[in-house]
RNA sequence: GGAGGGAUGGCCGAGCGGUUUAAGGCGGCGGUCUUGAAAACCGUUGACCGAAAGGUCCGGGGGUUCGAAUCCCUCUCCCUCCGCCA
């Protein structure tokens, strides 16, 4: 959510942002909704003034003076039962309005309709040359019996998988790893509810426009989160935090939930798109200055390159174009990693800075020392998320004979391991 | 699931129909003192909307009343006991 004052004195900078982020929201449309708004409850707000003025004195007062002060306040009430309704009417009206508005992206974000319109930043490692026929990472997970995704569709549906044996490990191993690499470098580590309210999706701005992408509880009125992010950013909701406790940086351990709604047949191979996964994602909460949460920013950042970096898998850092950036964010980055099956790098990590989207719809704010309250500043980035990034990882490390090295530094993660081997049928 | 109790400013906590303009404490900020700090003392300090006048907010929503933090209904959450259970 944006502040009303800054969308009224400049509309053309979010109609800038909407038509870069190739949105359609109106924005005239809620500007006369604001000045509606604002007329009526000029009005609720004079009929309140008269009524609590005359009220006051009415213990005072006594016989004919008495009855003329009460007949005033009936007139009062009276006004008030003709506008109250539509002010709170129009003030519905304008917070469902309020809620459609994208923060608009930073100008450094580049121009572009889709992925392919990502600007590449720098890059670790070249794709990976192979003097054999490359397996794709599904081929070489059945073979080397880490997976079975028929039995769990057949109790579980389309996009459902079990993982197995060392690909069970494998999963551990990477984050165990990613947590300690975390926690060395300050972030506090958190297990957080996986099933939170309604408040908490609109709070992070995944409602209302991704609801359809949500799994529903209804019985208990919850809804399954899409990332840790929902639950790491809404722990301080409501808040006023004090200066000398910014930033917060937190890891949080999580499974993800995704209908993955209108992706039909897309992706519909492997472990790229699935309804579940599990992810160590970074949350960091800082003041509202744009130079601090830059810092951040790429703090986040540094720390995902630093931990693919360390599994040696082959990847770029994109800056995402203007079409590919939600509706909250002013800047994201994507590490894309190498995956030999698909001949291109795919998303695997995605590092957003939100300024003071959520917090704005989650009411965080911090007290400085001037003692003036401000809204946070909110961002983002996946630490690691799997299976998507065990595509990469088995398909970079396999060798000729089937087998998958893996990477030494999760090596003391699953028992000494240095390879996966095919098992035999 | 059953029975009771509760939710008040950044935090704790009083108030239970009209000088509440929400007491008091803690914390924060400013000052005195000090080489500096601590302690002590003094002052100051709720959030939101509005250009202002003013208005709104005592968990959310609704009601009673001339007037509600205060009374009634309802929902949510927390606590205690019982039941069930990992």
């Amino acid at each position: 959510m944006l502040d009303i004052a800054f969308i009224r004195s400049n509309p053309e900078i979010i109609k800038e942002g909407i038509r870069k982020k190739r949105m359609n929201t109106d924005i005239d449309e809620l500007l006369s909704v604001d000045e509606e708004v604002r007329k009526v409850r000029g009005e609720v707000e004079a009929f309140r003034a008269d009524r609590n003025r005359i009220s006051k004195d009415i213990p005072k007062l006594k016989g004919e003076e008495k009855d003329q002060a009460l007949a005033k306040v009936k007139a009062a009430k009276d006004g008030l039962s003709r506008f109250e309704p539509e002010l709170k009417k129009l003030e519905e009206q304008f917070e469902k309005l309020m809620l459609m508005v994208p923060n608009p992206p930073l100008s450094i974000v580049p121009e572009g309709e889709s992925d392919d319109d990502n600007v590449e930043v720098r890059h670790f490692g070249e794709p990976t040359k192979f003097d054999f026929q490359p397996k794709d990472h599904l081929e070489l997970a059945e073979s080397l019996d880490i997976v079975d995704m028929p039995r769990a569709v057949k109790f579980a549906g389309a996009r459902m998988y079990c993982l197995k044996n060392e690909g069970a490990l494998l999963e551990f191993a990477l984050f165990k790893f990613a947590l300690e690499l975390l926690v060395s470098r300050g972030f506090q580590p958190m297990i957080v509810p996986q099933l939170v309210r309604r408040e908490a999706m609109i709070g992070t701005g995944f409602f209302p426009l991704g609801e359809e992408d949500t799994f529903y509880v209804e019985k208990d009125d919850l809804y399954l989160i899409g990332t840790s992010e929902v639950p790491l950013v809404s722990y301080h909701m409501d808040e006023i935090l004090n200066e000398k406790d910014l930033p917060k940086h937190y890891c949080g351990y999580s499974s993800c939930f995704r209908r993955e709604a209108g992706s039909y047949g897309r992706d519909t191979r492997g472990f790229y798109r699935l309804h579940q996964f599990n992810k160590v994602e970074q949350v960091i909460i800082c003041v509202n200055d744009p130079e601090v949460s830059m810092v951040e920013h790429r703090l986040l950042l540094s720390n995902s390159e630093a931990l693919m970096q360390a599994l040696g898998l082959p990847h770029r850092v994109a800056l995402a174009c203007g079409a590919e950036i939600g509706q909250g964010q002013v800047l994201k980055h994507e590490i894309e990693t190498w995956m030999p099956s698909r001949n291109r790098y795919s998303e695997t990590h995605s590092c957003s800075s939100l300024h003071e989207f959520q917090s704005r719809r989650l009411r965080i704010r911090w007290r400085g020392k001037n003692s003036k309250v401000n809204y946070c500043h909110t961002l983002n980035n996946t630490a690691v998320a799997s299976p998507r990034i065990l595509i990469p990882l088995l398909e970079n490390f396999q060798n000729e004979d089937g087998s998958v090295t893996i990477p030494e530094v999760l090596r003391p993660y699953m028992t000494g391991m240095e390879r996966i081997e095919p098992k035999s049928k």
